[in-house]
DNA sequence: GAGCACTGC
């Protein structure tokens, strides 16, 4: 019967895809054939309401996207084949378009009746899975969490009815942590696979092995352009169907010399363009938020210098930490002409990368790209992830260009040679499993099952060392077993959405009295910069965060800001009184209440020291060290601090809230800007370590240094203790 | 005495 109806739908479909000249009324009655029940062609298939005018509306409009033309093709391909990739360029309606021919092709029933199996469409971001899929709701006629929905942290908008959920990759692999096999769905779709994020590259080589043990599930690998012939490779030689994308087309243009000074070339373009080129508004691509404000400012000097004739112009930043509302100033219009008949006005956005992959602006004519961006890059020799303003990639390039033709015909400036272009980028960005400190990953691939790390079939396999370094890590933290088996320990620790070393910190906090403590640090920690500094205030700020200042560490800083927080009822302008951030305290409390779930699931004990007792900061800092004893630093008699093991030099970075410079600090994060810095460092005790991480800083294989001969010193006198308490 | 590309759980 399901076969039968099947077939039956698909006999329609094919009217509607092959004759593109059909007039509206007959491509209306085959859309209603198409999407209507068996009994009634009005009714809604998903939740047997009639139709809404507006579907029929939107369906008229979907049919126009190039996917359409292709539909046939795609459920004929889908059917033979279990898995299947697809190349499709902006505009080519992919995302929200193929789930939904995947929806009308794949039986989800599911005997008991209750529930469906589900079609999962991930998104590398939070807000596109969001979007999406409201957008795809409507489309279906749906109300959106009942039989379209999404899943991101935080919020599950997705229930028993639900057959098509768009949710983050990094969503989709917890999933896979508690249901190995994923048997909730039939389809699983990764989109954007080729921005190579961490999440869907543990994906590919996880659904490799997946679909092995489930012949019922199938794969679509949705990505844009030249990477496709690899993944092709990759997921053997799945067949390949490409869809064109519908962008306005753009001109490239080269600079005939390589510039010297980027950031200068990029001005000057900017006034080329502005005096010489028809309207239209300027998007151009810098690497951080100094060097954004730096140039808006030079840009707007310039534009007054040049005089009314041209025009007026606004400027906008654009970087992602930047506060929501000065982020919406991008999508206001161009300015209006200063006086009647005047030359029409320009928009200018200076953006870093954001405006590459996570938002588009409509409307944008002209790009200026320089040709870098800032990176991650990871050193496995010291354990540091850094960022470097590196030169990006052609694909990079390519995207970027492409952000000209968005409404109509564009221009792209490349501030580079053609010959540049050609022979020295790179043709993909480095993807993000390369250049990033493995060892939460690792944790999770051990937590999915995956023993063999060698042999594990990534697309891209990582340095041997940045896998050895990250299974030495869970090793010293007792995740994984001398054999590397994963430890009842380091199972829960996987369960928590930390970094290892806090996860660690986190779990073993009740043998300290301290979780509640804890789990406010770690919530502060991983949120953004809680405290605000506007440039404007710069000094009020200072003095607001003295105030909160705990002058045995910046976490219990963070602690106290925590507390505070919540004593003063989670006020907004309680908050901007004192220049915190009220959206980065939601967010850290929304993180606390997470972690407090996991917790609770695990019987950790929610606990506190008695906050008079002269342990209560004692007991949290212990805590802390439990967890980051890797990251610990000693003060040299040079004045000046040295990494153990690792022996970096290395500086307390300028934002630090201590009134001394301690023996011994643990930090939070390695920084390399103008300097090695240590950001979030606390004083912790040299006997606390022998106490604590005995294995790690066992002398006998220690680099010799300064710290060694302290920690001897140490154990010795321990030694002595423990012989005069025996006598 | 300095900074924060961008995501994600």
């Amino acid at each position: 019967m399901g076969m039968e109806r099947k077939r039956k739908r698909k006999v329609s479909l094919f009217d509607v895809v092959d004759d593109t000249c059909v007039s509206a009324k007959l491509a209306k009655t085959n859309g209603f054939a198409v999407h209507g029940n068996d009994t009634n062609p009005l009714v809604n298939r998903w939740n047997g309401r009639p139709y809404s005018k507006r579907y029929l509306e939107i369906l008229e409009k979907r049919k126009t996207l190039p996917v359409w033309h292709q539909k046939e093709e795609f459920l004929q391909a889908l059917k033979a084949n279990q898995t299947l990739i697809l190349v499709g360029e902006t505009g080519s309606g992919k995302t929200t378009q193929i789930p939904q021919f995947v929806l009308e092709a794949v039986e989800l029933e599911i005997p008991d009746k209750r529930r469906k199996f589900m079609v999962a469409c991930t998104q590398p971001r939070r807000v596109a899975a969001m979007s999406v899929s409201r957008r795809v709701a409507e489309e279906m006629d749906v109300n959106i969490g009942e039989e379209v929905g999404y899943s991101i942290r935080f919020e599950d908008c997705s229930s028993s009815r639900t057959v098509l959920k768009y949710l983050t990759d990094g969503m989709l692999l917890r999933e896979a942590m508690a249901d190995p096999l994923l048997e909730r769905y039939k389809v699983i779709i990764l989109d954007e696979a080729h921005e190579r994020t961490l999440a869907t590259d543990v994906l590919f080589g996880l659904l490799k092995e997946v679909l092995k043990n489930r012949p019922d599930l199938k794969l679509v690998v949705m990505s844009a352009t030249l990477e496709a012939e690899k993944f092709q490779g990759y997921f053997y030689g799945a067949p390949l169907m490409k869809v064109p994308g519908r962008l306005h087309p753009v001109e490239i243009f080269y600079t005939e010399e390589p510039e010297r000074d980027y950031l200068e070339a990029a001005i000057r373009t900017i006034m080329q363009i502005h005096m010489c080129e028809p309207p239209g508004d300027i998007l151009v691509f810098l690497t951080g938020e100094e060097e954004i404000e730096d140039a808006c400012k030079k840009i707007s000097k310039q534009v007054a210098n040049a005089g009314d004739v041209y025009g007026p112009v606004k400027v906008v930043p654009l970087y992602s930490t930047l506060p929501p509302a000065m982020q919406q100033k991008i999508f206001d219009p161009a300015p209006p002409p200063v006086m009647v008949g005047g030359s029409p006005g320009r928009k200018i956005v200076v953006s870093t990368n954001v405006a590459e992959t996570s938002l588009t602006i409509d409307g944008i004519v002209y790009v200026i790209d320089p040709g870098f961006s800032k990176q991650k890059v990871y050193n496995p020799r010291i354990r540091v992830e850094s960022l470097l303003v590196s030169p990006i990639s052609k694909a990079s390039a390519h995207q970027r260009s492409g952000r000209a033709g968005r409404t109509q015909p564009g221009k792209c400036f490349r501030l580079y040679t053609e010959k540049s272009f050609n022979n020295d980028l790179q043709p993909q960005t480095y993807p993000e499993i390369l250049r990033s400190n493995l060892a939460n990953t690792v944790l999770t691939l051990k937590k999915l099952g995956i023993d063999d790390l060698v042999h594990f079939d990534f697309m891209d396999p990582p340095a041997p060392e940045t896998l050895m370094r990250a299974l030495e890590v869970l090793n010293y933290l007792g995740a994984l077993d001398d054999d590397g088996n994963l430890t009842k320990l380091g199972e829960i620790m996987s369960e928590f959405p930390l970094d290892p070393q806090m996860a660690k910190m986190l779990v073993v906090s009740p043998e300290f009295n301290c979780s509640n403590e804890i789990l406010s640090i770690s919530a502060m920690l991983s949120i953004p910069n809680c405290f605000l500094r506007p440039r404007e205030a710069q000094k009020a700020a200072d003095e607001a965060k003295a105030n909160f200042a705990h002058i045995d560490g910046d976490h219990l800083t963070l602690l106290n800001v925590y507390h505070a927080y919540k004593e003063n009822n989670e006020d907004a302008s309680w908050c901007y009184e004192n220049f915190i951030n009220p959206r980065a305290m939601k967010a850290a409390d929304n993180v606390r209440e997470q972690l407090v779930r996991i917790m609770v699931r695990y019987n950790l004990k929610l606990c506190s020291t008695d906050f008079n007792s002269c342990d209560y900061y004692i007991d949290i800092r212990k805590a802390m060290l439990a967890g980051y004893f890797m990251q610990v630093a000693h003060l040299e008699r040079t004045g000046h601090y040295l990494t153990v093991k690792d022996k970096q030099v290395v500086h307390l970075h300028p934002s630090n809230c201590l009134n001394h410079k301690p023996e011994w600090v643990i930090y939070n994060e390695f920084v390399l800007t103008s300097r090695n810095f240590i950001r979030t460092v606390t004083d912790v005790h040299g006997e606390w370590i022998l106490d604590i991480a005995p294995r790690y800083f066992n002398l006998e294989n220690f680099p010799q240094c300064e710290a060694k001969r302290v920690l001897e010193k140490l154990y010795k006198k321990r030694e002595r203790e423990g012989e005069e308490s025996k006598n």
